[in-house]
RNA sequence: GGCGGCGUGGCCAAGUGGUAAGGCAAAGGUCUGCAAAACCUUGAUCACCGGUUCAAAUCCGGUCGCCGCCUCCA
């Protein structure tokens, strides 16, 4: 089965096909290390990250880049503010970022570069565009000659003379075109600056994605992600750069960008100050809630990540919990007998969980349609779920190995997504009851209580039962009591 | 003003030519000491108008409404 992906600059859905057989590089934007990454920030890298391993499940061996911007106007006036150094400011942040991702469940990318360490290729790009006169230098100022590059404005789909540029912000005079966009900057006393053929500056926020991304991975990459914002003007003064500086095209071979996140119909943004961080999300909810809930919309789209729906998210993810756990359960239990002879029912079953696979990887291929997946995993656990109630009337001989092939089909596809990744399952329990660093742990004291809870309900002896799952809920355990016995998860305190 | 997107059941959201996936919510039922979970059952003709077609939510034209980008931004 091939995969189509939708393609930014032709605006169609188009085959894809790698510039090398069998393997991707890709590059997505990073972020200007200043602040805590809000969800925003935080669906784009989640967005990518599926992209990324859906391409390593189709077995592509992907190479995936994604910078640190550490040198920046944002970081400068954040260091200003705060009376610090911006290195200071940059270091904090990017360990932060990289404790966001690490709670989002996102894989590192192979290569993480700094802007400021690529600094010298950046100056030997800018220095070649003044060569062949795509740019020029003005008081130590070098700016983009965008009237050079035939091609300006081929990804956005606007022409130069559509543009409005000042309309809403003060020209440069010293411009040729008011377009024209700053490769180095001048730097005043202070600030961070580096050598260069035009004097002490640093570079501009477009040459360093260029830069980076063509150091790693050479003109004509397969895949450059990142929101849509970032389409006009940072990747179309990118392309500019790097078309004009290599002297051939193309720079990328497939265009993707993801939409907006809005939070109750408005569209996140400063001014209206309804910023949610990642780090705050994570508090509150469990990383493959948030991560279903980004799935749950093409990534093309633009999604509400409100509390309303963030609960709602919560509780479709602990469907899919309760359907691994019932299975785990199930299969946990000693069977009285087993054999091969499936019935009728059952080799149909396991069947459909082909079926499913098949499915789900369409959904997958078309241009990465997660929301259709998830339906096709939904539509499996609801298989799996009647099954084993079934086996609760009528166990079947070979039910371990049926339910035992239905959990893998249900496993695997949800690992695709980056859900119930092993790392994930086990960091999460462990975080989940805060053990003391000596006596006994809080789970095994959990386990107890359960047990004696076991048998209260054995002895008719309810209130006693009921006594102890009301008391362990108002500390934020939710006591369930599923046929497979009692289960207890740390849902944290009663709204 | 330019460019682009969207409008599908109570809410969210797939589907882009053959009579509408999935999630959440709601109601009834089964199961259960109870609660929770699970399972079953129940609902939309797809903003509006016109056109193309044997056939349209899906193509074309128009109308209305919402949104994004054009400035740093995921």
């Amino acid at each position: 089965m091939s995969l189509v992906v939708y393609n930014t600059m032709s605006r169609h859905k188009e085959e894809f096909r790698p510039r090398e057989e069998g393997k991707v590089f890709m590059y997505v934007c990073g972020p200007t290390v200043y602040n805590y990454i809000h969800v925003g920030n935080g669906r784009a890298y989640l967005v990518f990250d599926v992209i990324r391993r859906y391409l390593s499940y189709k077995g592509y061996e992907v190479f995936y880049v994604q910078n640190f911007t550490d040198v920046d106007d944002k970081i400068i006036n954040r260091a200003n503010e705060e009376g610090k150094a911006p290195e200071e400011i940059a270091r904090h942040y990017e360990a932060a970022f990289l404790e966001d991702m690490r709670g989002l469940n996102i894989l590192p990318p192979d290569i993480a570069p700094r802007a400021t360490e690529t600094i010298p290729r950046m100056i030997e790009m800018i220095r070649g565009l003044v060569d062949k006169g795509y740019a020029y230098a003005v008081d130590g100022d070098v700016f983009f000659r965008v009237e050079s590059f035939a091609g300006y404005g081929k990804l956005s789909g606007r022409s130069l003379d559509e543009m409005r540029a000042g309309e809403r912000v003060e020209v440069d005079e010293r411009k040729a075109n008011p377009m024209d966009f700053a490769l180095w900057k001048a730097s005043k006393p202070g600030e961070p600056a580096w050598e260069s053929p035009w004097g002490k500056g640093r570079p501009g926020w477009h040459i360093e994605c260029s830069a980076m991304s063509l150091h790693y991975l050479g003109m004509g990459f397969d895949i450059h992600g990142g929101g849509q914002d970032l389409v006009f003007p940072h990747h179309e003064n990118e392309i500019a750069q790097s078309e004009a500086f290599a002297g051939s095209e193309p720079f990328v071979r497939y265009w993707l960008h993801n939409g907006f996140v809005n939070i109750q119909e408005e569209k996140m943004s400063k001014s209206l100050g309804n910023i949610i961080l990642v780090r705050e999300i994570l508090k509150r909810y469990p990383a493959d809630a948030v991560r279903l809930l980004a799935l749950q919309t093409h990534y093309r789209n633009p999604i509400d990540f409100g509390p309303e729906a963030l609960d709602e998210a919560r509780r479709a993810y602990e469907r899919l919990e309760n359907c691994l756990f019932a299975l785990d359960a199930f299969l946990a239990k000693p069977p009285d007998m087993t054999a091969p002879q499936r019935t009728q029912r059952e080799v149909e079953l396991s069947d459909s969980c082909f079926d499913f696979e098949r499915r789900f990887e369409e959904a997958m291929d078309d241009d990465f349609n997660t929301a259709r997946a998830i339906g096709v995993i939904f539509e499996l656990v609801k298989e799996l779920n009647t099954y084993l109630d079934e086996q609760e009337l009528y166990q079947t001989p070979a039910a371990p190995m049926v339910a035992s092939h239905g959990r893998d089909v249900l496993l695997k596809l949800c690992n695709i997504l980056g859900l119930f990744s092993p790392a994930q399952r086990e960091r999460e329990s462990r975080e989940a009851v805060v053990r003391e660093e000596t006596g006994p742990s809080a789970e095994s004291l959990i386990e107890l209580l359960l047990e004696v809870r076991a048998v209260a309900r054995e002895g008719k002896q309810f209130a006693t039962a009921d006594l102890i799952r009301t008391r362990l809920r108002e500390l934020g355990i939710r006591v369930d009591d599923l046929r497979e016995g009692q289960r207890w998860k740390y849902v944290g305190p009663p709204a």
